[in-house]
Order: C-alpha cells, then structure tokens, then sequence
RNA sequence: GCCCGGAUGGUGGAAUGGUAGACACGAAGGUCUCAAAAACCUUUGCCGCAAGGCGUGCGAGUUCGAGUCUCGCUCCGGGCACCA
C-alpha cells in the first residue's frame, strides 16, 4: 500500500467514527441471554462545568476496559450520567442569581459534548441525572421503605454553626474555623437529624469485606479501620458526691488491662455530665463553649491542642473504692464515639502522656519491654498487642503475655467481679443524610403537631422541588417557601410542614448503579434488568472515595436488598474495584508587589533549557511543584483543548501510556507531542508498507517473516495480558515495541508482505480500546469493511509466542559475569556444566571449585565460592 | 493527631525474590535540506581509557541472590463522617 503520503487528519476522522458508531447503535447495551454481561461504570461525575483531565483519564480507562470486553464477546453495560445534586450549584445560585437547576443542566449540555468529543463507547440512551425528578422521586420511595424497614432514624448531632449567617455549614466551609462567607468563629451545635442506621450493618459491612478479593487491598483495609470494630470493656466509675442523676459514669475502653495506670477520668464538652456541672463549677461552662467553638471534624479535633478542665469531681478507681480519680473535661474527646467518656492511662497512650504532662497529672507504669525495666518518661511506651512485655502491675493473668492476652484476661477479671462487661464496639457511626440545602433530593416526610413525623404517602411521590426560589439570603430558600412548605398532614388534615431538609448527595450516588439497569423504570429497579446486569462487574473511580461513597454504596446495596429492590446477590454491588491516581502538573507563577500570581499552562512558554515565560509579555515564569490539577494555582489544561488541537485519541493515548493507572499522572506537553508523533508514524508506516492482498492466507515462513510473526503474537498475549491486568501504561510500552519491530520488518519477499499485513491488522485491533478512531482508520485502509466495534478481539498462536533459546544470565557470588544461550527446557545439568564452562564464569571462579551452584530453570544461574 | 498509600536515571516509568533501568520523554551527535521544521540513524544511570566499581529515599536485617520480604526512620500524597 504505498502512495498518498497524507497526515492522519483526527479532526475529520474522529466525528465520521463517533457518527457510524452511533448509526450502528454499538454501545447500546441489550440483554442477551446467548452472552455473558459485563458491566463496566466509572464513577460519575458531578457537572461543575467543564470536564477536567481526571474525567479524561478516569473514563478513557473505563472506554479501554469496556471496548476490550465487547470485543472478547461481552454484553456490555456501559452507562453514564450526573451526579448533580450539591453545594456549587447553589454557591452559583448566589453569586451570579441564576437557579441552581439552570445552571447544573448547563453544565451537563457543556460536559455532555465533551464526554461525546472523547469518543466513549457509552450507552447514551441510559442517561439520567440525580437531580431529574424521575430518579429522585424512585429515591424518595425508597427511603419510604427503608423507615417502614427500619433502616430510618431521627436522632440529634453536631453541625458546624455560623451564628452570623444562622445556617449550617459545610466542613469545606469553615476556613480557619470561620464560616467561610460571614468571618465569624464557627460553633458546634446540636439538631435534630434524619439517619440511615448503617452502623446496625457494620458487623456484615466489615465481614463482607473479606469476599471483596477483586478490591484493591489497601481499600478494604481502610474500610476495615473506618468501620473499627474492636473489644473492650464498658463499665461504670461510682461517682464521688455526685450531682443527682450522674452517680455512675459509663466508660469504655479497649485497653482494661491498663487499668491499674489510671490517673484521671475524662468526658466530651458535650457529655451530659459536664452540662450539668457547668452551672455549678466556675469557669466549666465557658470551658465547654470555647471547645465549642471549634468545627466537627476529626481532623480539626486530632490536631486541635490538646485542653481540659478539672470539674473537681471524682470517680473511685473499680478495683479500690479508697482510690479516686478526677474527672476532667477534654476537648480530644468524641461524644460520639463509645460513651462520651474515658479514663486516662499516660504510660501507655501517647495522647493521655502529653495531656497529663500539662496538667501535672501520675504516671503509672503498667507494663515494661520484656528486656528493659525503663519507666515511661517522654514517651508512652505503646508496643504491638501482639507483642510480649512484662506486667509489673496487673490484676489478671500472668505477669508476662501480649496486649491481646492481657486485655482477654482483664475482661475475664472484671466480669467476674461484676465490673462491667466485655462488649464489641464499632466505630463507624450512623449516616446523617440531613441537609439543611436547597439542591437535594427532599425527605418525603411532613411533621405534624399531632400526629408527628408522617411519610408522605406514596401516591403523592415525588416531592418535588420548588423552582420560585431565593438565594438573596443565606440559609435554606425552602424553609421560608411558605407555599411548599404549609401542608395539610396526610393522617389528620392539620396544617402541618414539610421536612425542608434534603438529602446528603451521598445518597443520589449510592444507588445510580442499580438505576443504569432500568433507568426509565417507573420503580427504582425492574427485577429481570437487576438479575441480568448486576453486579458492576468493574468499578472505576478516585482513591478518594475509598471510604465514604463506597461504605455507603455497600450499605445502601443491603439496604435495595431488604426493601425488594435488589437480588440478593447485589448487596455488594461492585464485583471488582481500581482506584485511579490523579492528573497532576506543573504550577507556574511570578510574584507581583510580593503577591503570588498563578498562570495557567496555556499561557506559558517553554523553553528548551528547561525555564519558562509568560508568552503575552515575555516575563519569566517560576516553575513551581508538580500537584493535582486544581483552579487556585491554575495549573489546569482543559481537555477541549487538547481535543481540538490533538484529536482524543493522541488524549486518551497519552493518558494511559505513561504512568501506571493507580498512580498520579503528569499531563506534560512533551507527552502529548510524543502520543501525536507515534500516531503519525504508524499511519506513515502503513501508507509506506508493501502489504500482502486482504485475502491472502499466506504465512511467512523464512527467518524474518517468523521473526516479525513472533513479535505480533507476542505483542497480542501480552496487550491483551496487561489489559486484563489494568496495567495499560504496559500494553501502550508493548504497543510501542511493536512498532519498532515492525518499522525494521522491511524485506519485499511475499512472505513478509503477508507477515506485515498481519502485523498491521493486530496493531490496529491492538489499539482499538484505547485509540478507538485511530484504529478504525487504519482498519479501514486494511481493506475491511465491517468496523473493529463489531470485530473479534485478536488470538494469538501459543506456539509463536513463546521463545525456544533463552539467555540466562551466569552470577559468580551473585554478581553477573557472564550470559550463556540455552534450550527453554534444558534440564539443570545441563545449564550448570555451561554456566561453568564459560571462560568469564572460570576467570572469576579463579580456579576454585564452587561452593554451590544454583539453577532457577529459565531465569538464572547462580554459583557461589 | 488518627487511618491508608507512595518514593527506581535529567523526566514518566519497567522488573512471578533471579541480568535494575523495558517502553517513552528529554538531551547530545549525525543524515536529509539553501535553511528550518518534520522524518530517519546513533549515543544516553553514575565514576572509569579500560578492566572494573557504584547504584532503586535513609538505617538495619533475612537470603546463594532484595527495587521486591522484615524492622526502624525521612519526605510526599489521599481520607478523617456536611467538597464531590
């Protein structure tokens, strides 16, 4: 095929391909009892407004996995839609006065056209947004079903408070503990909130995570720590002259074998104790609201100084009613979690060590290494609870044993003298859901003065959101919509009012996967759909959801289960599970006025020494860190652009070629240069190539044609290998590998035409998951006039793949010396007398007889003198 | 603070406990060109003319053999329950 020497042209091949893709309905996905289904799902995006290089990298591997499926002969399910409900759409409801509606379908019309620009193999026809009353009427059943289940709580707990506002905030939202918009201090305050009961599952969501072997581990394990289930004691300190109704103070404790290091008791600022002290001790009160004055999270609380306050009450010590201990208040610690309160061991919890060192508090030496008799002084002395020390003031079991033993043995102890009980704890708490936001799926419920909490009846599903709404105000527009919110209360007919809290987004994406099974379903799930398409066969997204989107996901997958709206064999929904790493790229800057000013790559320049300058007016530019693409430091290049200029395919190239997919990715423009160079080349190469007829059935047969074959069939086991793997950065090395062989491959014997042309036809079926245009077109100019979307993926001869001499490498004291060739299958005998045989191998032996010589059939051969 | 990761040439990275640096980017030299671009060829971990030596964040250890396993650190990143 020589000739026309014309470049590969992306801008007008890329649409002809995505329009005869969509002529052909390809991506439809259809059940098929005759295939096996795959379902593949990257996790969706939320519709900011443009799509960003994580959206490119996350759905092109996605696009890889899915094309690759189809092609071994899958059903695939590859959906997308919008997570669309959240707080930006309302921050630019009040910023710029336009409805938060009109500006997230926006966003979805903008993104949409990119994501058809990038030329997915996406099913379009299954598109759904969270926000369409559609889905979030299906979701407001469902959560019908779950109270009637059960599953539904209303409880208090603590929100972030800007009293300037009067609104809840958001942690994103409390800047330097201020509300982010008023300035003013943020305080905890406690509300009435709506909760799915997960923490009731967090024994099976822990034990299933066991079955999850296709999840990265590193996952599971932070699951694991998340849903922390441990065992302890709970037991209760008698109070000293304690205030009526506190004469006991429950504690709990994972570590009752240090009890007897015990030095002080303490409580949350929030323990009903330390309220009811603060109006009798001086200053207490004060104390609690200054703690008070601090946001929600756990990260504020870790790294918080550590505070308390002697409330001057005291409890006695379990074990001798004559030795007391005082109670402090502690801002380190969670009402949340366990009781609320604890008692204090500084020898051995680094924590209580520096918190008594404040306050002048003993130290009590419990135990000691086994090989050292130091007492703790700076340090808590805090090894493994695998790990044997020596007990020098215990109550139970033997004077030497683990932390494991000892904690066993304490809670035997104390058992038996009626001190408390052994109980296992989770530290997973219940999902609070309630938000006091606009752009949310409403809670289906109207409280009523007399008959209290009463779901909407189901007839009158959805809930609706109003769309006369003002953001002019801080706080939620669906508290002061009179019109919405007064209704008369569906048991009595009193007036009464609606919940004006929404739902936590968490809940629109915990259940989208089911949704994608039947996504016009007048329920939430259709039964055949869910039997045929679940579970997602392959889950792809951002390390950052590990947790919480995941934990909630598996929880809300029972929670399907149990209500009738998912097979049982849907209650972990997501079969496998890669974590992709981030995009990440150089930041640049200049200061001005001693400010630093942030610009964007595209006004950059570099220069080949490696400096950079502004290309408007030629200043020099300071290149800064290599961090994840985000608009503060402006070092974002915008995937449109990329498109434009390059074609998605030298995009989607890029982005899986150089670095491994659960690893950051650094966008450079080198890189896109090289994925466009290579894509030109190989279009070249096959315009240049003399190639045997599309018919021809010959196959080479002298050195060079079985050496080029060799190559290809090598080339297809290991592409199709590491995408099984998801190691594509190694198909797009191989790839690369190929292509040099195959630029060598120059003969004109007709052996080698024909060798050639099966080289290019498996490049091009090679390519086509992750340059699926660019594919086509050379598939295409091969002569074939069915497209690669309805072709097979390609075998290979294991014959042809496999290697018959081997070079094995010779080491002499684990050094390599020399390399001999050998048979594949020479027996070791054989490979030890030529490894010794070797003039290097003998100079280095020296004469000496060897010590040992040891043969790994295939890999190495060590001797040692 | 707590939980989880990561670290290999100038750069991104490759390497079932078995030849460290595949593949790519960059760089240097060359070919072609009036010239440039593009393309193609060669070289490219460091030291050394070579023989050889040194090298996978740091410090120990296990092993015939460690980038890989174990222990102790350092730095960087993700999460911490109302960002999505």
């Amino acid at each position: 095929m020589s000739g026309s020497m014309s470049r590969y042209n992306a801008r007008a091949v890329e649409p002809k391909w995505q329009r005869i893709w969509e002529q052909r309905g390809a991506f439809r996905a259809r059940r098929d009892p005759a295939r096996p289904k795959y379902y593949v799902l990257e996790m969706f995006p939320y519709p900011s407004g443009r799509i960003h290089m994580g959206h490119v990298r996350n759905y092109t591997m996605g696009d890889v996995v899915a094309r690759y499926k189809s092609a071994r002969g899958f059903s695939v399910l590859h959906p997308m839609g919008w997570d669309a409900f959240g707080m930006p759409a309302e921050n630019a409801a009040m910023e710029r006065g336009v409805h938060p509606g009109t500006w997230t379908r926006a966003n979805i019309d903008t993104m949409r056209a990119q994501l058809k620009s990038m030329g997915l193999s996406l099913d379009w026809e299954r598109e759904f947004a969270t926000c369409d009353p559609e889905y979030y009427a299906q979701q407001q059943a469902m959560f019908l079903d779950m109270m009637e289940a059960g599953l539904v709580t209303r409880k208090s707990s603590m929100v972030n408070w800007d009293p300037v506002d009067g609104t809840v905030l958001a942690n994103e939202q409390v800047i330097d503990g201020r509300g982010w918009r008023s300035g003013a201090p943020v305080e905890r305050r406690e509300l009435t909130q709506w909760f799915f009961r997960i923490s009731d599952m967090a024994g099976e969501l822990l034990d299933a995570l066991e079955g999850l072997t296709n999840w990265p581990e590193k996952v599971r394990l932070m699951q694991r720590n998340w849903i922390g289930k441990s065992r302890g004691l709970q037991f209760a300190f008698d109070v000293v002259a304690a205030p009526a109704g506190f004469e006991r103070l429950e504690v709990y404790t994972t570590r009752p074998d240090t009890l007897m290091g015990a030095s002080f008791a303490a409580i949350s600022p929030d323990h009903p104790l330390a309220r009811a002290l603060g109006s009798t001790v001086p200053g207490l009160a004060d104390f609690c609201d200054e703690c008070r004055r601090m946001g929600t999270s756990e990260e504020e609380l870790g790294t918080a100084e550590k505070r308390g306050f002697d409330t001057g009450l005291r409890v006695r010590h379990p074990f001798d009613p004559g030795w007391t201990l005082p109670v402090w208040v502690a801002n380190f610690i969670l009402m949340e979690y366990g009781t609320g309160a604890i008692f204090g061991c500084p020898a051995h919890d680094q924590r209580d060590l520096d918190f008594v060192r404040k306050y002048g508090l003993p130290v009590i030496d419990v135990y000691t290494p086994l090989d050292s008799d130091a007492r703790v002084a700076d340090l808590a002395y805090v090894p493994p609870k695998t790990e044997k020390v020596r007990y020098i003031n215990r109550f139970a079991g033997p004077e030497v044993m683990t932390g494991d033993e000892a904690v066993d043995a304490a809670i035997a102890h104390c058992e038996g003298l009626g001190i408390g009980q052994g109980v296992t704890r989770f530290r997973l708490r219940d999902w609070g859901i309630s938000r006091q936001r606009y752009w949310g799926c409403p809670i289906p419920v109207i409280h009523c003065p007399s008959c209290g909490v009463v779901p909407v009846p189901k007839a009158d599903l959805p809930v609706t959101l109003p769309e006369d709404v003002e953001f002019d105000r801080p706080g939620n527009p669906l508290d002061r919509h009179p019109t919405w919110r007064d209704v008369a209360c569906p048991e009595c007919g009193a007036p009464a009012r609606r919940e004006t809290d929404t739902m936590d987004t968490f809940v629109d994406s915990s259940w989208y996967y089911a949704r994608f099974t039947a996504p016009r379903a007048d329920t939430p799930t259709v039964a055949t759909e869910a039997d045929y398409w679940m579970n997602v066969d392959q889950y792809i997204g951002g390390i950052e959801h590990a947790i919480l989107h995941l934990l909630y996901s598996r929880f809300f997958a029972r929670a399907m289960h149990r209500t009738g709206h998912l097979p049982a064999k849907a209650i972990e929904p997501f079969e496998a599970l890669f974590t992709q790493g981030m995009v990440v790229h150089e930041c640049y800057s200049t200061e001005n006025g001693g400010r630093r000013v942030w610009h964007a790559p595209a006004e950059v320049e570099k220069a080949a020494d490696g400096t950079a300058r502004l290309r408007a007016t030629g200043e020099t530019v300071e290149i800064g860190a290599v961090t994840k693409m985000s608009k503060s430091k402006k070092n974002v290049v915008d995937p449109e652009d990329i498109i434009e200029t390059y074609g998605a395919d030298v995009a989607r190239w890029f982005m899986l070629s150089d670095s491994p997919p659960e690893r950051d990715v650094e966008w450079t423009e080198a890189g896109v240069e090289g994925a466009w160079r290579f894509l030109q080349r190989l279009w070249r190469m096959l315009h240049e190539a003399e190639l045997a007829a599309p018919d021809s059935s010959m196959n080479g047969t002298g050195e060079a044609a079985v050496a080029l074959r060799k190559a290809v069939h090598k080339a297809i086991a290991g592409v199709t290998a590491d995408i099984e793997g998801f190691a594509f950065n190694k198909a797009v090395a191989r790839i690369h590998d190929l292509a040099n062989t195959m630029q060598r491959a120059t003969g004109g014997e007709p052996d080698m035409a024909a060798a050639r042309r099966e080289a290019f036809e498996a490049i091009a079926r090679l390519m086509a998951p992750m340059t699926p245009h660019f594919a086509e077109e050379m598939w295409e100019a091969l002569g074939h006039a069915t497209p690669l979307v309805a072709t097979a993926w390609p075998e290979f001869d294991p014959a042809l793949a496999r290697d018959d001499v081997v070079l094995m490498p010779v080491q002499v004291n684990g050094r390599r010396r020399a390399e001999i060739e050998v048979a594949r299958d020479a027996g070791s005998g054989t490979v030890e007398a030529m490894a010794l045989a070797h003039p290097d191998v003998a100079r280095h032996l020296g004469g000496q007889p060897p010590r040992k010589v040891i043969v790994v059939p295939g890999r190495i051969v060590n001797v040692v003198v």
